[in-house]
DNA sequence: CAGTATCCAAAGGGATACTG
DNA sequence: CAGTATCCCTTTGGATACTG
């Protein structure tokens, strides 16, 4: 493999990393991920409760773009008044480990920083 | 383990993965440690061409954030004019597994996304 | 070379009120 | 209940120019 390669691949990992990124980015959509997955199906009121700071615009917004992203399943129930359930896809629940990573990095990153 | 237990449980595990997402938050965060570990050592204006688009304000701004986390380490060499390495900590190396796991998710998420 | 400083447009996001 | 709509302040980040 020539120098040239290893640029490429390297520019391939990056372009990688940051689809990751651009997925899980904003403010609040790791929690909302972790909220649906800790508690399987979680409905839009539920989960504006798990978060704190949250608002119902930020929370819809954040849904509708883990839902074009196919991390998460909208299902609305035939109740009175309607009822909206949301799931994790097949594919949301590959962020897992991702997830457990995180959180494992971040415990222990407070140590690292605030701890000793 | 009570239900108060559990909720519990759940809010610090939101907490540590929300302590990972913001100090990995930014633009270009991930792009730059990602540079800095490919080459092990690496100048300001070695990083700044390694990413397509970034501005030296902000590679300034998010370098000096990471340096704050210590997740990199930055040194001024006495060359004239003035040269700057910088380097990951070995905290900042802990996030190898985290920065592979993120890039082989991109790639499926790609492939689930666009891809069939 | 390795940044800082300034200007400015665009996006983010809170508070509140409203709707089917 | 599950959202939308609006107002408005704050933050982000690009372009450009300047400094030790």
């Amino acid at each position: 493999m020539n120098c040239e390669d290893f640029e490429k691949d390297h520019k391939k990992e990056m372009r990688a990393v940051q689809d990751s990124m651009d997925v899980l980015n904003g403010k609040w959509k790791i929690s909302i991920i972790s909220s649906i997955c800790y508690y399987n199906k979680r409905r839009f009121s539920d989960i504006l409760g798990d978060i704190d700071g949250i608002s119902n615009k930020m929370l819809s917004k954040e849904l509708k773009e883990l839902e074009l992203n196919k991390l998460v399943k909208r299902t609305v129930l035939d109740t009175q008044p309607v009822t909206v359930q949301y799931e994790l896809t097949a594919h949301g629940k590959t962020l897992q480990t991702i997830i457990n990573n995180l959180t494992e990095w971040g415990i222990k990153h407070r140590r690292e920083i605030i701890g000793k």
